[in-house]
DNA sequence: CATGAATGAGCTTTCATTCAT
DNA sequence: CATGAATGAAAGCTCATTCAT
């Protein structure tokens, strides 16, 4: 892929996190990156197609992961293992994660990456059912859910609406729950 | 109040949560209330001014709502009737919960009601607190965001994670686990 | 003429000079004078129709003080006491001065005011020849052409075009050059 | 520079001067021009900007010429010379003169170009008072004062005054003063 | 006399996109 | 690959004016 792609692709990734896809012009992405709208149009066939690059990027590596993380692992270990990974990404790539968040709930980019956020969705739901599976099968779909909404939730609350969040006290509290279950 | 204000503000409300705020222009929320651009701006200055109007009687609403719930009863039933309360608003209004989600992680709408939005939150985490008092002043704090996180985590599974799900049994699920806390 | 029209006509007169007529909404006029947009269309039937009042309210004045001003002194004199009197109200009323200005040179306001502009010309010019056609009734016209001249001259620069302008020196100037005529 | 900017330019000259500022708008402009309004953006970042760099070339243009113009004749040539310069390009350039009195009397435009305006006045000036030096140290300043007066009068009532303006006996009589100084 | 809600045309400006070079 | 001039639709907003009360 050429150098100077992979620049657009970058500042548009920054722009998009910092203003909204909406509030992020094509001339502010060429400025960021430093290219012409020409060469931006060479590359990609319009601003929506750049953001479905982006973020069809990102789906692949979390299906990369998902495939190499296949632990042998007691299930309540691989719980806290997950937990403990989500949440060093959560803090180390915060404008990522706020973008993800902004391009799902805003109507317009929502329906043009409608697909892929199913996607992610369930295969994120099985990642996380085949541990349950191996402590309840009967109730491993519901405690999936739960999990994940817990995930979430934290996630939410701790990238836009609580200023100061315990994150480690909240995070010791989840691995304490699971570690015990 | 005039009635053509108040159309405007349903207008505005309907199109903010079906599209987005950037999404929406002037004109389409004049076509939708049937009122003249001149008439909007002769009530509000500002696009954004709507979207404050929109943003503060709801929370006007709130800090009404929040004052007048004040129970005696046992704490476990307080949460359980919370946990009700709110979970029936998500359904009977799922436009306008999205509403507020999109608005939340719009980096530019957030900025604008940063203020409010901090507001409420402290407002709820309060109230939550308030009961979680009775049950452990000791843990009080993490438990009630612990809480509002589950809260906020299965609302938003439900309104724009995944297409299926069993709002229900989760719901439920949490009821039991706090019912015999 | 009532109390409320004239708070118009003050408004409207200081607004004009400070941002120009093009640059001074109707609604700026009303805040202003403390009105609502009715009274004003009801007393005047357009924006140009204030500008209008504004201005042959003045031509008035102007015709009224020309009719008094017929001395018997020496023409010299009477030179002296008109650049008197122009350097007096130039100095006491520089902003209803630089409104003249603006009005004269803006191409849409000229326009409106074309025959006031015209009829005040001539009035100045036959009431200065007046006093020329005492001194030489062969060159009168010249002299009163330049004698206009080199009052304008002098107020135009002394209101808009140099920051520090003598005048009090070239007003001197000027009596010593008529009066030793 | 590109062709297109060229003609944005001309046009706005033109529509300026016949208009005003305030009174063109950018739509006329393009029509005039025969561009698009995107084009006139991508060359200036607002209207504000094209009449600064209308009046900026200009301006340029004046510095260049009091350049050149260093004259070694007998004082009182080049003071005539200059009267004949001017009231040349007065007669030439008419709208072009029309224009510069509207900006220069319109507060708005006349705040934007401030800096020019005083700019050019002192250079003016400077001119001139090279020239009334060589005939009277000590009065050169109140000279220039003066002469700079009576062109900006005469050129005023010329251009905004009289309807029939007797320009070159009025001229004459000029010269006549500096000829015989 | 007096108010201010209401209109609709028009304003400056932005923007995704195209295309000749 | 790469540029940036050029387009035209649409955005947010202003404003003189009207009119029911």
């Amino acid at each position: 892929m050429s150098n100077k792609k992979n620049k657009v692709i970058e500042a548009a990734t920054k722009l998009f996190a910092e203003k909204g896809f909406e509030n992020t012009s094509m001339a502010n992405i060429c400025l960021e990156a430093n290219v012409s709208k020409g060469l931006v149009y060479h590359h990609f066939k319009s601003k929506e197609s750049i953001l479905i690059e982006i973020f069809t990027n990102v789906t692949d590596k979390m299906i990369e992961m998902n495939a190499k993380s296949k632990s042998s692992q007691e299930p309540k270990l691989q719980l806290v293992q997950l937990i403990e990974t989500i949440f060093y990404q959560l803090e180390c790539d915060k404008t990522f994660f706020q973008l993800n968040l902004n391009i799902m709930f805003q109507p317009t980019t929502r329906q043009i990456l409608k697909e892929q956020i199913e996607k992610r969705a369930s295969i994120l739901l099985n990642s996380v059912k085949n541990i349950f599976d191996q402590i309840s099968l009967e109730k491993s779909t519901l405690l999936s859910y739960v999990f994940i909404a817990e995930i979430d939730g934290i996630s939410l609350n701790y990238l836009t609406v609580f200023d100061e969040y315990p994150l480690d006290m909240i995070k010791q509290e989840l691995i304490n729950k699971y570690i015990h279950f």
